[in-house]
DNA sequence: AAAGGTATTTTGAATAGTCAAAATAAATGT
DNA sequence: ACATTTATTTTGACTATTCAAAATACCTTT
């Protein structure tokens, strides 16, 4: 059967697997699930059995085609989601991760289908995240961060990676938004730290490490 | 811990009681939840542990303050959801109810909060049932039914008492929903029988046992 | 090749919720 | 009052999910 539980477990499979080349090892996993290693290993048994994942014992776990459709299915849900949760119910960025990481196992395909209409069929979440099609397609296109880009040169920031409510709320006092425009003046690889400007605004300084979960294209 | 399946029961014994006077029976709950009856007598004997029930063994259940408050909260959860179903995403009413019965135990007060606020405060869900208060006030009116009520009087329907998609359907497509305004022109116990006419259009048959679950007022 | 360290798996036990079926209590009919 | 019917409770067992802790496998490093 599919529990909320086997839902979150092929969801996180699913977006540790983008990272992770291939293999999703057992430590990443639990680690996102915020369980111990050894229920991660019983669980990811029984997905196997079900033939939701394959299971490479001591290596790690992959989605079979019907885990990744699952997956795909409750990726979809959490991010429209919070789209919804954002777009019309004005509610605080920061915030709406957690509340998707319930309702995504309690609306239905219908809701859902509702859900995407009255939103104009978005493209992306609040932060950025893709959402996969209702045939599940999911774009992932690989982007520059403030770490690597060039400076000097104008992007837009596409997409804030990372979902801890700190964060978010951090980038969001400074205006750190997908849409935003913006320049890196300068960067200090030994001190780990950079400063970048908006067209109008004071300069913001951003640790490397912060720099890299925020993605930027080049404006045209 | 209050997990969806302690809502259900608290929610369940909160509507029972308003039938049943006072106490609800260990088999009245049951059959709601659709458990056998040993089920419902363990579950409750659990939840009279944490307090949020009084167990009278072999008589029945009731509420204490804390049990009402908390099903009050999940009721005027699965209420709110089924009015944003059908106002805002345009779902049919007859389908709503099976949504809400998950949607209410994944949406948080602050959704709650801004959902009520979106849908301007309604004091109704579509079917009329009332909606708690976000203090917790329920208003639990005595209305007539079509049953009971005196013929060829014109009255408007306030209230449709009877989640099943099948009845629910049945009365959308003749039209009767709150709102509506009608008489009852001819009544026939022996029969169990009776007629009823709106404003416009052809005259409605209907069982008394059907009539019963519809709830009216009297036009001013 | 042996020793350590790390990741993974196994094992045993716990909790929440459920059912089947047997036991018991209460209500009803004669 | 006694037997029958009905409602409730008890008992034992099962599933899903989890943790703690022990066992094992796989790497690294020397
Ligand atoms: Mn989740
Ligand atoms: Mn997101
Ligand atoms: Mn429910
Ligand atoms: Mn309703």
């Amino acid at each position: 059967m599919v529990t909320s539980t086997v839902e979150n477990y092929l969801k996180h499979v699913l977006l540790l697997s983008e990272e992770a080349d291939d293999l999703v090892s057992m430590g990443a996993l639990a680690a996102a699930l915020a369980v111990v290693p050894g229920t991660a290993t019983t669980m990811v048994k029984a997905l196997a059995d079900g033939g939701l994942v394959e299971h490479q014992p001591r290596h790690g776990v992959r989605l079979t085609d019907e885990g990744r459709s699952v997956a795909l299915n409750v990726l979809r849900k959490h991010r429209l989601v919070e789209t919804f949760l954002v777009n019309v119910l004005k509610m605080d960025w920061a915030k709406v991760h957690q509340e998707a990481e319930r309702l995504e196992h309690a609306v239905s395909d219908e809701v859902l289908d509702r859900l995407d209409a009255l939103l104009g069929h978005p493209g992306t979440d609040p932060h950025g995240d893709p959402i996969p099609s209702r045939q599940g397609k999911l774009r992932s296109q690989v982007y520059a961060t403030l770490a690597t880009c060039a400076t000097e040169r104008r992007f837009r920031i596409v997409r804030v990676t990372d979902q801890s409510p700190e964060f978010l709320q951090f980038a969001e006092q400074n205006g750190l938004q997908p849409g935003t425009s913006l320049r890196v003046t300068e960067r200090n690889l030994a001190a780990g730290l950079l400063t970048l400007r908006k067209p109008a605004g004071r300069p913001i300084a951003l640790s490397l490490a912060a720099a890299g979960k925020i993605l930027v294209e080049p404006e045209k």
